[in-house]
DNA sequence: TTTAGCACTCTCGTATCGAGAGTGCTAAAA
DNA sequence: TTTTAGCACTCTCGATACGAGAGTGCTAAA
């Protein structure tokens, strides 16, 4: 009963891509003069009544043309679209750049950001990779000033991190140095549980450290730490649907929102591994502060060791089916660097 | 010829206060009956007449009231404004939020950057402290996967720098270590001319790992490196004055364009170390990017040995005693915290 | 099932108009 | 010399009206 016919799923997917470029209502004699549908304006305009009425068209008001509904924007995306690819030469010129940036992952980073809000014309965040399952690789303790002591912990995969810490009492660097070194006997290749549950006895200053690497360790696994990178804002700004201030305001405080991003890109993206790009439309019910903006998503990185993600944020009327191909593009590229970095 | 009478300079002062508040053109008549000038409306207008000559005060068109010029603000700011102050509950609530954060130099800077956007109703900018002049402190050499070696230079202030290192040959972490320390013996206590100035001879490796540590001195000496911590773009929209989008892009493009904002963070805020508070209004003629916005910086920290700046952007019409005593206050805030944490 | 034809609806750009606000100037007053 | 009252003039802005244009839904015929 519900299900469309041919021709309708040809209207409804020239309607959204027109709708797309354009950002104008289209209507029925449009299409038939600009394609050659063989049909009349007429058989179109019922066409356009049954894709309304299945919700997946609407009008802006009576007598325009037909827009997509955030439904058919869905449909569009998972049964219309197909597959598409970056021209090869983009895609070269993409991996050039990427070579030229050296071993910089701060670089790539930035570079991934730029290449994605530049492709897609739109809003575009990145993470750093980081590893999946923190386990302990290496401790330092170095003394700075007083009582104050830098410890740096090297997890695996080769994230660092860095924590001052107090001491009651000044302890000379030599001291500390033995102190970090019984600790990576002791500790290396133990992930936070196996390190909760060891039965060694620790004097107050080794209990302290011990509490900071455990946090450490759980922290990195279950949060996204480090700076979110993001490029391309402007463009958010050039699109018709964010000539209301109101609208744009609210696509910069996504941006600025960390808890937000934070809960986006781990929660999404843990539902599906690292198989391909997830595609949320106008927040899809979960994310009121989304309601007008579409996501195009992917993680990347060497599965089991360290991901990262990456995505873009534009307007629903979204060009999917470029956003999508960059999108995805970045992210195997990126896989491989990372890869790359890793393994040698 | 060219001085104000004092009245003059009364009305100059009322009717940028009044058009800061309200984005709307002041007329004589307004300034009459607003407050108590004890001279009727049109010797207000021959006043007017007057500061329109000088060019502090223009019409956007005949017959409309007069806004001011960019050289009417910066007279304002300079001698017309005095000195203003946070309110005491206002300090007081943010060394609290301060003093909550722990010693979490990244929370600190998320702090500033979210108190000085709130505050001001604006952009916020933030970088962190890092040292003026670097001198080795530690060297780590960790190995981390095949030829892959992660190096870890401390710095003094306590800055962390880390990069991957592909040895020609696999090397054994007890190997590595010995080398760290020789180097953390040799080069304790150096800046990166004395080091470049060592004639001791060195092997391959060594020299790899030499070159490697000047560049990380010099580049974290004259570059900005790391995380501009950024907040409150969302207030940007909020101005009538960017309701344009081109306008509203262009600020956008200011805080993406990290070039611009290392130049102008650094180079505007060399000039006048930690004396004080720098206005820019209107770009002042160096940066035609921020000929639309007004941005108030200043620098923070403990002179001579680590440093940052904060700042914010915000329209030309912007509420500077506000924003300049808040500025103050954050910016001699984060003084006090970092000098704490570096002199214990 | 498709098509032609037609009446109907709604938006959008343009033109017109009057109210309101503010100025600049002149001549008188202080 | 400075201030003031008065007045003509200019310009913006909101409201209103109106017609062109586009697109639809429906009916009846092919």
């Amino acid at each position: 009963m519900n299900t469309l016919t041919e021709r309708q799923k040809l209207i409804l997917a020239l309607i959204i891509r027109d709708y797309i470029e354009t950002a104008q209502p289209i209507g029925s004699r449009y299409l038939v003069e600009n394609y050659n549908l063989n049909v009349s304006s007429a058989t179109v305009r019922n066409d356009m009544l049954a894709l309304s009425e299945t919700g997946y068209l609407r009008q802006p008001h009576t007598s325009a043309g037909r827009i997509p509904t955030e439904d058919g924007y869905r449909f569009f995306v998972r049964q219309l679209m197909g597959h598409t690819e970056l021209p090869s030469t983009t895609k070269r010129t993409i991996v050039h750049q990427f070579y030229q940036a050296g071993m910089d992952i701060d670089r790539w980073m930035r570079l991934a950001a730029s290449v994605l809000a530049h492709q897609s014309q739109a809003a575009s965040l990145v993470t750093a990779p980081r590893s999946e399952r923190s386990v302990f690789k290496h401790l330092e303790l170095i003394s700075t000033r007083g009582r104050q002591v830098l410890m740096v912990l090297v997890l695996s995969g080769g994230e660092v991190n860095q924590q001052m810490l107090t001491l009651a009492e000044p302890i000379s660097q030599e001291r500390l140095s033995i102190v970090a070194q019984s600790f990576n006997d002791l500790l290396l290749g133990l992930d936070s549980e196996s390190i909760a549950a060891l039965s060694v006895k620790f004097d107050a200053l080794e209990q302290d450290i011990i509490t900071l690497i455990l946090d450490d360790l759980r922290h990195t696994s279950d949060m996204l730490t480090g700076e979110i990178y993001h490029d391309g804002l402007a463009h958010v700004l050039t699109e018709p649907e964010f000539e209301t201030a109101d609208i744009a305001r609210n696509a910069l405080r996504v941006f600025e929102e960390r808890q937000l991003l934070e809960d986006l890109l781990t929660r999404t993206v843990l539902s599906n591994d690292l198989s391909g790009v997830q595609v949320l439309i106008g927040g899809e019910g979960n994310w009121e502060e989304l309601r007008d903006f579409s996501i195009v998503l992917a993680r990347y990185g060497a599965p089991g060791l360290a991901t990262g993600t990456l995505g873009v944020l534009g307007p629903i009327r979204m060009p999917y089916g470029r956003t999508i191909s960059t999108v995805r593009f970045v992210a195997s590229l990126l896989s491989d660097l990372v890869e790359d970095i890793l393994l040698e």
